[in-house]
DNA sequence: CGGCGGAGTTACCCGCGCGTAGGATGATGT
DNA sequence: ACATCATCCTACGCGCGGGTAACTCCGCCG
C-alpha cells in the first residue's frame, strides 16, 4: 500500500503522440483515485515513469490536463445515451436502453465516470460548464422523446428528463458503491421499469392536479 | 465585485457561544460560495469581522469547521424527509411530500444544500461518509415504505429508493440552477407524479421480466 | 565525424494558505 | 485600584505543490 505499484518502465523514450496518450492514462488513474486536488503533478509524472517537465511539454497546466480527460468522458456519456435512444423507436425499449447506458458508463473501465459525476472541481467555471452541459444534453435528448408523445410543456419535459437522468446516475453509482448487490441487468430492469411506468402515464394525466 | 461586501462590524466582542454561531454563519457563506478548497480561512475570518486565531479558538482546523456545517445540513435533510414520510400514511401523498422535502431543502436559505449535494471534498473519508450516510438514510426510509407495499426484494427496494432520491435531488438542483423556470409547486407535482406512477406499478409486476 | 533537434532529467523557485506564538485590551471579582 | 481571565490582534513559520531554467543524452542527416 505504501509503496506505489511502481509505474511504467522508467527510462523508455516514446514518440510524442504515444507519450501523450500514456500521460493521459496515468493522469486518469490518479485523478480518478484521488480527485483533482489531492492529485499531484509529481505523482502523475511518476506514475507514467517520467519526470514532471515532460508533462508540461504536453499540457500547459494541471487544469488543461484534467479538462482533456473530462471532455473525453463527458462526450462518451452523451454518445452512448444518444445511441441508446437511437437504437429503437419503441419508447419503452428506449427507456430500458438509456438506463443501461448509464449503468454501462458507471461500470466502465477504470471508474472514469467519477470524473464526470464526482468531480471535486465543479466550482471552477470550465469544469462546471462541461459537467452541466453533458447532463443537460442527456436530459434534453430524453426530454425530446417525452415531448413528442406527451402534451407536457417544454419546461416540464426538461425537468422530467433531468429527473430520469438523476435517477439513473444516482442509482447506478449507488449500485456500484455497494459492490453490485444484485446483477447489473436486474438493476437496469428495475430502474427502467420505475422510469417507464413513471413517464408512460403522462399523456393522459398531465392536465390534472 | 472586487470589494468584499465588507463583513460584520469589526472590533465587537462577543460571548463564546454567540461568536461560534456567527463564525459558522460566515463559514457557511464562504464554503457555499467557493467550495471547500477555494475557501480560505483568512476570508472566513474577515467575513466574520474577526481575525484568524479566533477561528482556531473555536474549531481545531478547517476540516472540522466544514464538518460541523456538513453535519448540520445533512441531518436537516434527513429530518425533513423523515417528517415528510411520517406526515401521512397515504403512499401517494408520501411521495408528494418527499419530493417537496427535497425541493424545500434545495430551495432553502443560503443555498446550503450545496454542502451536501455538491461538496468538493467527497474524496476525503469523513466527508464522503457523511454525504453517503445522509443519502442512504433518505433512500432507506423510502425503501422501507416501498418494501411494505411490494414484494420486491430488499436490495431492489433499496435501489428504487436511491433512484427516487436521485430523481428528486438532481431535478431539484436543475430546477434551481435554471432559475426556477416553472413554479416550485408545479415542479414538485410533476416530479412527484413521475415518481408515484413509477413505484405504484410495482406490487403486481415485480415478478416478471 | 560534427552538429542539430527532440526527448528527458535534476534541481530549483515561489506563492499560497493553514496553523501558531506572543502580545494587547477590555470585562470582572475582590 | 489591582489581579485575573477571556477575548481578540499582529505578525510569522513553514510545508506543499504547481511551474520553470538549464543541462544531458541519443539518433540522425549531411
Amino acid at each position: 500500500m505504501t509503496a506505489t505499484p511502481d509505474a511504467r518502465p522508467r527510462g523508455t523514450r516514446l514518440p510524442r503522440l504515444a507519450r501523450r496518450k500514456q500521460l493521459l492514462g496515468a493522469a486518469q488513474e490518479v485523478f480518478v483515485a484521488q480527485g483533482y486536488h489531492a492529485a499531484a503533478m509529481d505523482e502523475i509524472a511518476e506514475r507514467a515513469g517520467v519526470s514532471k517537465p515532460v508533462l508540461y511539454q504536453h499540457f500547459p497546466g494541471k487544469l488543461e490536463l484534467y479538462l482533456a480527460l473530462l471532455d473525453e468522458h463527458a462526450e462518451a456519456l452523451v454518445k452512448i445515451v444518444r445511441e441508446a435512444l437511437e437504437s429503437t423507436t419503441d419508447n419503452k425499449l428506449r427507456v430500458q436502453a438509456s438506463m443501461q447506458a448509464f449503468y454501462d458508463f458507471v461500470d466502465g473501465e477504470g471508474e472514469a465516470y467519477r470524473l464526470v459525476f464526482e468531480s471535486d472541481l465543479r466550482n471552477v467555471a470550465p469544469v462546471r460548464a462541461r459537467v452541466e452541459r453533458a447532463n443537460q444534453q442527456c436530459a434534453e435528448m430524453i426530454a425530446q422523446v417525452i415531448a413528442e408523445d406527451t402534451n407536457a410543456p417544454a419546461e416540464e419535459a426538461h425537468l422530467l428528463g433531468m429527473g430520469l437522468v438523476g435517477m439513473a446516475e444516482v442509482s447506478a453509482r449507488f449500485w456500484l458503491s455497494q459492490h453490485r448487490p444484485i446483477p447489473k441487468d436486474t438493476a437496469e430492469k428495475v430502474i427502467a421499469r420505475l422510469a417507464w411506468r413513471g413517464i408512460s402515464g403522462f399523456p393522459r394525466t398531465a392536465d390534472q392536479g
